[in-house]
DNA sequence: CTGAAAGCGCTTACAG
DNA sequence: CTGAAAGCGCTTACAG
């Protein structure tokens, strides 16, 4: 068994003895109860021996009388995709304003018995949930079971469906990475796109497909592919995309870990990007510039998604209705660095095969 | 001011009532105390009455009570490390053995006030810390003010002092890597290091520097850099190295981060990786063979640090005492993919300066 | 074998 | 202007 965690420590009890007045006063003190009239004199008395004694909240007490932890969670697939860093920044930032803490862990195994998600929201752990689900587990009605009562908020998620939502706008950053490609000079576009039943995916697909049909160009199917945002889903989309009766100059890869792997898939064959393949990735994270040649990429509002999902929990934890929100400030915008050309190109050498 | 969070749920009396017990009982065999005799008939009434209820325990009321929270925290400086991933999954698993949940933070600004080390350790939040100082700042005499009485583990840690400590054996990892490239026929080695404040720098530069001893090779000081484990330190750390007089065919990079700087730094400079110039780097994470050419890493045990930290901070939280833990538990081991080559070999192109 | 009761540290109507 | 008291949902000596 374990043993009381800490020595013991000042009480509210403790600080009014001190302060010379009832706990009641302190409490609504330290609370800034409104409807406390008291001294200004005593006042200062209790600021003072909080002051003397050190004295913080037992979060179990507050949280056991209030009916609520003060913690929200944030769950996403995984914690160590770069892009999730400014994400957690944002919402800790925006949870902050409101004295919460953020609790952050792996959005797993939705479909088992004893999985994360219901462990923390156990009665009384959190009061809200941000969630960005699996790509691969896109029915957010699992949740609606398992947490029928915890206010929750769906992260790159546009459908409008029982859960409120955040996104961000997935199909401009597509339609602007393409129409940069096309105002190189460039015609024969492909896209490296996500799993076909997420929601990012199908918007990043409807925004690179508008950007050709304004341009007048037309999508070649297998230029396109459905297959995820990593590394070694963008790896084999390559040797699909290669193996086409013609290619593209150019791709569009709706995600920056896909790229890298896109990029490490053409080295190895003898493919030169940019010279012979430019690319143009969306999500700007450190990979990008220090990776050879480091990638242009569309840089997203990611921590302004991150604070709005915040947000919008504390709104739907507040008043418990639902909102759908699409976050375009500030707008997508290019990372201009070296995975791209224009063409054509004086001494452009086409990829050909052999 | 939020609402409360759920809807009425059931408690301990509800089971009771359902149960036609007392809530003592139903405390009891919740928790299976070993002073209770309870007929079998009885324990099965109350089991049901769980179950029908789906009742889970509130955890607010129980920390109040236990004066512990159930929960422990995990601060590291940067949560997008992927080498951290594994970590986190260690520790996870780790804890869910004693039903604790696992708190993911930052470990920053510990200089400042308002930061979130103090803000999870307030009173009651968590009854434990596991912390990776940030590389800049290695003083954990901080912690001890910060937190006199939170029982704390360092992570990545080897000295002895006033907390405990788990470290995995980063001399070894050092010293496996540069006999790997030694015993490959190179006697020109490199080493771009950490930070030299921190232990793990200082382990694993004396690892290497024993592996060339051993060997009876000589430590070149101007082809070792101490100047970190990001990306761009190990592309400054190339170009330093680079400036010597005469120049090493291998390094020992002592960070995968690093290791994709000084990749890049090579390709900026035109010199071929392995062809020119061999690597090996300490930790292997996902990038390593989504970069070109992939790189050749040890392997650590890194999932065994992170179950490991958390089994020695149940331990203190339990007893109060204090250990140190060196995990060698696998051993590292060399992960041999592209980036290293024997030498001298037949048609080696040296690097010539100019 | 089982239950009544105290108390963990708070907040907040209510009373004065 | 300030205080006494109830109660949030648990656990656990103690009594029977």
């Amino acid at each position: 068994m374990l043993q009381p965690m800490m020595k013991p420590v000042a009480r509210l009890r403790d600080v009014a003895e001190r302060a010379g007045v009832s706990v009641s006063v302190v409490s609504r003190v330290l609370n800034s109860d409104p409807n406390l009239r008291v001294r200004e004199d005593t006042r200062q008395r209790v600021l003072r021996a909080v002051g003397e004694l050190n004295y913080t909240h037992n979060h179990a007490a507050r949280a056991l009388r209030l009916r609520r932890s003060g913690a929200i969670a944030l769950l996403v697939p995984d914690v160590t995709n770069a892009i999730f860093s400014e994400i957690f920044r944002g919402v800790e930032d925006a949870a902050a304003e409101q004295d919460l803490v953020v609790l952050l862990g792996r959005s797993e195994w939705l479909d088992e018995k004893n999985n994360v998600v219901s462990r923390l929201s156990q009665q009384g752990r959190i009061d809200g949930l941000i969630i960005q689900l699996r790509d691969e587990e896109p029915s957010p009605h699992i949740l609606d079971l398992l947490l029928p009562d915890m206010p929750t908020v769906l992260m790159h998620w546009h459908q409008r469906g029982g859960l409120s939502s955040v996104a961000i706008d997935d199909a401009e950053a597509a339609r602007l990475a393409a129409s940069f490609l096309i105002d190189l000079g460039h015609h024969s576009l492909g896209l490296i796109g996500g799993l076909p039943q997420t929601s990012t995916a199908q918007a990043r697909e409807a925004g690179f497909g508008r950007a050709l049909i304004d341009a007048g160009l037309k999508c070649q199917p297998e230029w396109m592919t459905r297959l995820g945002y990593t590394p070694s889903s963008g790896r084999e989309a390559f040797r699909r995309i290669m193996s086409a009766t013609h290619l593209p100059t150019a791709l569009v890869v709706a995600n920056i870990n896909a790229a890298v792997g896109v990029l490490s898939a053409a080295r190895d064959n003898g493919i030169e990007v940019p010279e012979q393949l430019s690319l143009v990735a969306i999500h700007d994270t450190w990979i990008a510039e220090h990776i050879s040649p480091p990638l242009t990429t569309v840089r997203m509002p990611i921590y302004e998604l991150g604070a709005t999902a915040a947000r919008v929990l504390i709104r739907v934890m507040d008043n418990g209705s639902k909102y759908h929100v699409l976050v375009r400030d500030p707008a997508p915008v290019m990372a201009v660095r070296g995975s791209h050309m224009p063409f054509p190109r004086a001494g452009a050498c086409l990829i050909s095969r052999q």
